[in-house]
Formats: structure tokens, sequence, C-alpha cells
DNA sequence: TCTTGTATTGAACGCATGTTCAGATAATCT
DNA sequence: AGATTATCTGAACATGCGTTCAATACAAGA
């Protein structure tokens, strides 16, 4: 046997990046083999260096892939107007964004150390230009005399941790909607930057 | 070769111990091999297997002895008194502990996935008894009309995500010492849960 | 000093790892 | 229909894994 009916580089592509996914936020990345991924693709092992060149290239595309869909979608829904309307606008979006791929926010800071120093510096810029996206908004709040902040840094990490953290507890079909939940959340953090 | 000079249980236990804590945090469980933990205290690996039974044991132990301090160290700082000043002891305290065992904080919530069932629960149990101490002073305080909160529980679980991300970006050193760390914290929380 | 118990080595076990590649088959193009 | 290209297999490579255990050297107590 060796090439498979119906084979195509466009499906088995996807498929290997979603296995790769899926695995590497369950069992973490050093604990995944090649071996596995192929499995749960359904081919050999060796297929896999079709698509990537190496395992920690495949981890890296994963997590810039992530990254770059993260700011496209926040560019795209950054809501404008004063800094009040986009804090909340950026609350309620990092909330649903975050929830709608836990795998992939999972993977984003959990695995970074697998990384070699040029795609971690790689990750580590999109992240940083995620981080000023918010810090802008406080800082342009504070101007404004909308907000009252001891340290605009801090506060945009705290902020980005405290809203990151609902992927840790929340499960679908739970005690609160989605709604909801950015409900809760925008109600601490307006609260916490207060003047 | 066989028994070292000046070798002793009490000596070895905790530096084997040390250095699996040190090598976990920094490269992730799985990808820690018992024998560069071995090389790390200057034994040869079979002689790790005097100190656990296995290496899951070794992570687990790790896990419980930090979940076991932690709570033992609340209960001795808690100061007592009014929800409110509960509350700033328990966010500077949490600062102050976690900035002092960085690779246990970090290992604590990266690495639960590598334990068996039964471990896992065990460790998710003790974290959970740490959060309800949070839970209380909130609807304590909520009772007392101290603070207005949307959900105690959510409340709980936002202000130790916001608490515990000081790990990963503070660096000793750096701009700011603990203490305003902790001043700048707890403006943030205090403001949150504002009436 | 002699004995008993403790701490460690070093080799071995079977098995899994990431990666490479020649060969084989399916899809596509001429 | 025939030639070419894209896709995949299956075996192989060297290396490393967690764990066990008989042999051995040191420490401690009598």
């Amino acid at each position: 046997m060796a090439r498979k009916t119906g084979s195509h580089s466009e499906i088995t592509g996807p498929r290997i990046r979603d296995a790769a996914l899926k695995l590497f936020a369950r069992h973490g990345f050093a604990a995944v083999s090649m071996r596995q991924i192929a499995a749960e693709v359904g081919v050999q092992a060796g297929a896999l260096y079709l698509y990537t060149p190496d395992k920690e290239t495949l981890l890296f595309d994963l997590l810039k892939a992530h990254m770059d869909d993260l700011l496209a979608a926040w560019d795209a829904d950054d809501p404008g107007g004063g800094p009040v309307a986009r804090l909340e606008g950026f609350v309620r979006f990092h909330i649903r964004f975050n929830l709608e791929r836990p795998d992939a926010v999972f993977l984003s800071y959990m695995e970074l150390r697998n990384l070699g120093a040029a795609n971690f510096a790689a990750i580590e810029a999109l992240r940083k230009t995620y981080e000023t996206r918010l810090e802008t908004i406080l800082r342009d709040g504070q101007g404004a005399g909308a907000f009252t902040l001891p340290d605009a840094k801090i506060a945009t990490l705290a902020i980005i941790a405290m809203l990151t953290g609902v992927n840790t507890w929340y499960r679908e079909g739970g005690r609160l909607s989605r709604t909801a939940v950015g409900d809760i959340y925008w109600d601490m953090v307006r609260k916490s930057v207060a003047a």
C-alpha cells in the first residue's frame, strides 16, 4: 500500500494540525508522539513530514496561527469610540474568543517553553502586541480621566490574566451563559479601573 | 564504586526533590527524564528509586507538599478582623507566597494533567479548599455590605487568576518592589469588589 | 574491630522516540 | 493511454526512556 484513495494535502494538512492541537493541549507537547498524531489522522508517522519539517515547527505553526487569529479578530472587533466602550468591547471579545478555542489558548501559554529561541521570540512579540492593544485603551482612558490606574502596564497584565482565567473553569452547559460571564467580568473590570 | 562517602538520605532526598521541581518547572514533566534529575543531583538514575516509587509519584509529592504549604501558610497569616482587612491580607499573602516559590506555583497549575485520577483529585481538593478560603471572605463582606459582587464564586476565581498572574511577569530587581506590587493589586482588587 | 543496615552503582530489560527514505499507488496532466 | 506528479507506506536508524536488581562500598552501632 502507498498513496491512499481520496488523499489530498488540502484535507490531510488541516487534519494533522487539528489532531496535533487537540493532543498537545490534552497531554502536553513532550508527551505526545508523532505516531500518536499520525494515528489520530489515520496515516503513518512518516506522512507527517510532508506537512512539517519537524515536531517543534508543528507546534510553532499552531501557536503562530492562533496569535495571528487573535490579533486579526480583535482589530476587526474593536468597537472604537471612547475608552470605556472600547474596554468593554475588549473584555467581552477576549472572553468570547478564548472560550471558542480553549485548546489553542491552553497551548499558547503552556508550551512556549518547548520553542527554540527564535520561535519563542516571534510568539512573544505577538503576545506583546496584543497586550499593547489593551494598554493603549487604558492609557487613553487614564488621560481622559475615565480611569484611575496605579500602573497602566500592570493593570493590563492583571486584566488579561483575570479574563484568561475564565478558560480554566468555564464548562459548556454550566450554570452561566457566555453572555452572563461577560457581564460579570465586565462589572469587575470596570470597577477595578474606576476613577 | 557503590555507596558514596558522606551519603545520607536526609541530604539526597531533598536534593532530588529540589532538582525535580526545578527541572519539571523549566522543561515540563514529560520532557524531563529520571536520568536528568539524577545527573543534577550527582547520582545514577537507579538511586532515585530509593526515594520515590515512580516518576508520577515524585511529581505528586511535589504538588501535594506545595498545596499543604500554601494552606498552612495562609491559615497562619490570616489577619482575621473584618472582611476588608482579611481580603487585603489575602491579596498580599497570595502575591508574596507565590513570588517566593515560582517553580512550585508553575508546576501546580501546569502539570496536573500528568497525574492519575486519584492523585489529580487529591490536588484538586486542596486547590478548592484554598479557593473556599477566599470565597468565604467575599461572601462575608457581601453579607456585611462591604462588597458588591455579581457572583461570589466567579469573583473568587477571577481574583485568584489575576493575582497568580503576577508570577508570569515579575522579575527580581525589576521596576517594582514586591510591596509595590502588592499595593497595586490591592488597589485593583479592592475597587473590583467595591460596593 | 566486627557486624548489620543503608546508600549507591552500573548494567540490563523491553519498548518508544523523532526522523529518513526507497518503493508503491493514486490523482492529474498531456 | 501514457507520463508525470503528489501522497503515503513500512521498515529502518540511532538514541533515549522508566524501571529493576545483584553487587558493592560506606556508615553506624555493638
